[in-house]
RNA sequence: GGGGCUGUGGUGUAGUUUGGUUUAGCAUUAGAGGUUUGGGACCUCUCGACCCCGGUUCAAAUCCGGGCAGCCCCA
């Protein structure tokens, strides 16, 4: 046990864990940090103002970049009528163990009872197949953000798994093939700009493979994400569709010939889950670590004074905190605090950049910038703040992008063999391996490794040698991890 | 899906083994006031808890059963 730990233990105060513990580590900084709290319901988070403001970061890029791709907003109901579910069997198949039914209001039996959305395609195909006329109708791209249930009974994990999440749902229909399997980049590559430059995420484009795609999709291709304990975690995902919903749907359009055809559909989400995943991955032993782009409070200014020089201290942080007024700043006046106990709160709660501003820094016309990636500090000239703070920001989300990075790189190993892949999976390792194909070896990996599944197929890589289960001809490259 | 551990103020805990000593103790947070402020300051006062339901008993935070919740491990 750390020096650090036994007197945290004793105040209280800090992260009591450290972060090779990760499980106790990541509920108590998310916590402790007012990210989210439990709610009275299991796996249902309550969101907190500090959580909530990444989460509107994000959504606010994310919106923006399909805007500019032509994507509009709509919302559709929270309800889905039993008999739209079950419109397409192998959607309801996927989603029906997990679906929260309202089945009365007040006294009054429902006729017919209504699903709380797991996702909204049978709801809203139900209405594209009236809207949709002709090829002049098309494309039609809507995209909703809101929320779904699908009431999970494995146990909860505050943000990675949860029984109701926040998501976008984007839900658009093409005249041809093409034009739908095109999207595709686009939209993974906006969710890749979320991840990378934005929150600091490395990750991995995988292929689904046909037991673990979205239940109605013709295809599921998504962005894994590693955690520091090995696990890894879906991300954002695009799903194409082809004509399966416009067929149970039959959302069909006269074509510019006059003929009448089923359309080419897409699904793409991401989810609050992100935001788990990205907090996961950066913090330390102090708490969180927020990557500054997402950062609810980019750079927290600390006034430290004796009691005579309050005023004139006030007066300069006051100052400053205007003069900074481009970035999301936080003059922290609060009274009965000392430094040191913000110091250590701030960084708790992740915040990139702390400014430290005393008589001696005034009197030099500087301040002590300390950064909470490497908990380094410097002074720095008041006259060239804007542009110091700027550049460090852009360093720390350098240097937390890269060292994600590493993460990955250094997390994942390839294996040949059943017994490599094994002791790959009980060391908490992302492997690379070939697989035949068949369903049959996708379950023995995951019965013989007490649960590691197959992440996905990479589609870079061509597979050159033999399943590593049964040994026939391998198909594919894949990815083999444990998954929350 | 299976197994284990744990539920005491907002948070962390003492008390549970061996039922009664307790008006459920301590720390922290929060609220009020005062003094402080360069890495978790101090003083005074105030608010605040035995997860729920049932059982055993003269007596239950404590024992038993069920439920709910959290954590961990396995499938």
């Amino acid at each position: 046990m750390s020096k650090k730990k036994v007197k945290n233990k004793k105040k209280n105060l800090g992260i009591e864990s450290e972060k090779d513990e990760f499980s106790e580590w990541y509920s108590q900084a998310i916590i402790k940090a007012h990210i989210v709290d439990y709610s009275p319901i299991s796996g249902c988070m309550i969101f907190k103002p500090f959580g909530y403001k990444i989460w509107e970061i994000i959504k606010e890029e994310t919106d923006k970049r399909f805007k500019k791709i032509g994507i509009k907003n709509v919302y559709f109901p929270l309800f889905i009528p039993e008999s739209l579910l079950k419109k397409e069997a192998t959607h309801l198949k996927g989603f029906s163990p997990e679906v929260a039914w309202v089945t009365q209001a007040g006294k009054t039996k429902l006729a017919e009872r209504l699903a709380i959305r797991p996702t909204s395609e049978t709801l809203m195909y139900n209405s594209y197949s009236k809207w949709i006329r002709s090829w002049r109708d098309l494309p039609l791209k809507y995209n909703q953000w809101n929320n779904v249930v699908r009431w999970e009974f494995r146990h909860p994990i505050p943000l990675l798994r949860t029984r109701e999440f926040l998501w976008n749902e984007g839900h658009t229909v093409f005249a041809t093939k093409q034009e739908a399997l095109k999207e595709e980049k686009q939209i993974l590559g906006i969710y890749n700009i979320i991840l990378r430059d934005y929150m600091a995420i490395a990750g991995f484009i995988s292929k689904k493979t046909e037991s673990e795609k979205f239940a109605g999709a013709e295809f599921t291709k998504a962005i894994e994400c590693m955690l520091p304990n090995g696990r890894v975690v879906q991300g954002p995902d695009f799903h194409y569709d082809g004509q399966i919903f416009a067929r149970a749907f039959n959302i069909q359009f006269l074509n510019k010939q006059g003929k009448k055809e089923y359309v080419w559909q897409n699904t793409w989400a991401i989810t609050t889950r992100v935001i788990g995943i990205m907090l996961a991955i950066h913090g330390d032993n102090k708490g969180l670590i927020i990557p500054p782009k997402v950062a609810p409070i980019q750079a927290v200014i600390v006034p430290i004074f004796k009691t005579k020089e309050k005023e004139k201290v006030l007066k300069k942080t006051k100052e400053l905190e205007k003069k900074l007024n481009k970035f999301r700043i936080l003059l922290d006046n609060r009274e009965d605090y000392t430094p040191g106990y913000k110091f250590h709160d701030w960084e708790m709660k992740g915040v990139p950049i702390r400014i430290e501003i005393g008589p001696k820094d005034i009197a030099k016309n500087q301040v002590v910038i300390a950064r909470r990636d490497t908990g380094k500090k410097e002074s720095i000239k008041i006259k060239n703040i804007d542009e110091e703070i700027n550049k460090i920001l852009d360093d720390i989300h350098k240097n937390l992008l890269k060292k994600s990075e590493n993460m990955l790189k250094k997390g994942t190993i390839t294996a040949k063999n059943m017994l490599a892949l094994i002791k790959a999976i009980k060391n908490k390792k992302l492997v690379i391996s070939e697989w035949c194909g068949d369903k049959e070896c996708e379950d023995w990996i995951k019965t013989k490794t007490a649960g590691a599944k197959i992440i996905g197929i990479n589609e870079q890589a061509i597979a050159k040698g033999k399943c590593i289960y049964c040994g026939k001809k391998a198909q594919y490259t894949v990815w083999i991890a444990k998954t929350y």
